[in-house]
DNA sequence: AGCTCTTCCTGAAAGC
DNA sequence: TGCTTTCAGGAAGAGC
């Protein structure tokens, strides 16, 4: 599943390609994952790409300005999200297409930029100029850039489990199952801890545990546990770095003790039960007689 | 308001 | 062995 260090990937290898380009062409397959499929085949084609760059989970490509006639049109954002199972490459426009692949954005050079997707959990429009502040404004800060003063002021207060914060968008960006887990790991914190009751220094170590975790997975280009590739097709090698994350049954790197396997939020999430203490029980409620 | 649960989808893995 | 059932998960939206 794409999270920061994997959608990190995939921009590198766009942006080694895709800017100067320009889409002459879009041709779609299903297009139930995206906002306003005619949007794309409408705003898209004659658009050269100006840059590459992730925001969150989000990749974003930034498209000059069109020219019709006199008018000169808005700049524009192409937004790509990969969901669970999305891969986005550039090929040679004759290569045969693998199944599900459902976005076919021809280039002027020969080559295809092609959005694929199985389960279709991805997501994919075009936003103008005016509303891209907005559009990104809903997400938190980066975990890599987050300051430790940002960080604490939100996680004050909230009664929500640590994991399902380091999970929501809102709080940080880019963050997904994977790298919650170990992040949490790495810092010996237990994901079911309310987060309001977590000491300053877990909530150091915490920051430096992600921007630990996620400079490795980036440096080794993502985790490749389903079927994640790059731009260029190619396996990550973090998946074999994991302490945690599908290691349950097998023996903690740190101490020994047999990871576990829990649902937090509704995830499958993965801990040491012994580096990373469970928070105690909440107070029971003063019973009658 | 804040938090958790449900929903979407398909392929892989588990179950019988 | 082979078919059927269950499950995983990002994020929006529903529910409590």
């Amino acid at each position: 599943m794409p999270e920061l260090p994997e959608v990190e990937t995939v921009v590198r290898g766009l942006r080694s390609v895709l800017p100067g380009r320009t889409i002459v062409s879009v041709r779609l397959g299903k297009t139930d994952f995206i906002d306003d499929p005619v949007a794309l085949e409408e705003l898209l084609p004659g658009s050269r790409i100006e840059s590459v760059e992730r925001f969150g989970k989000y990749i974003r490509l930034e498209l000059a300005p069109r020219h019709s006639g006199a008018h000169r049109e808005p700049r524009r954002y192409l937004i790509v999200h990969l969901g669970m199972t999305g891969r986005l490459v550039v090929v040679g426009a004759n290569q045969p297409a693998p199944p599900h692949t459902h976005g076919f954005f021809a280039l002027d050079d020969g080559r295809e930029l092609r959005y694929t997707d199985p389960r279709r959990f991805g997501r994919m429009l075009v936003v103008p100029d005016a509303a891209i502040a907005a559009f990104c404004g809903r997400l938190g800060e980066d975990p890599l850039q987050i300051s430790l003063a940002t960080l604490k002021k939100r996680l004050a207060g909230r009664r929500a489990k640590i994991k399902a914060l380091l999970l929501d968008q809102r709080v940080v960006c880019g963050v997904g199952n994977i790298y919650a887990d170990e992040s949490l790991w790495l810092a010996r914190i237990h994901p079911a801890r309310l987060a309001a009751r977590l000491t300053a220094d877990e909530v150091s170590r915490l920051r430096q545990a992600m921007r630990t975790v996620l400079r490795a997975a980036i440096r080794l280009r993502g985790s490749s546990i389903s079927d994640f590739v790059d731009s260029e097709g190619n396996r990550g090698g973090y998946q074999g770095r994991h302490r945690v994350y599908h290691r349950h049954g097998r023996p903690c790197v740190r101490c020994g003790a047999s990871i576990r396997r829990m649902l937090v939020s509704g995830r499958g999430t993965h801990f040491c039960p012994i580096c990373q203490p469970p928070p105690r029980m909440p107070r029971r409620t003063a019973r009658k007689a």
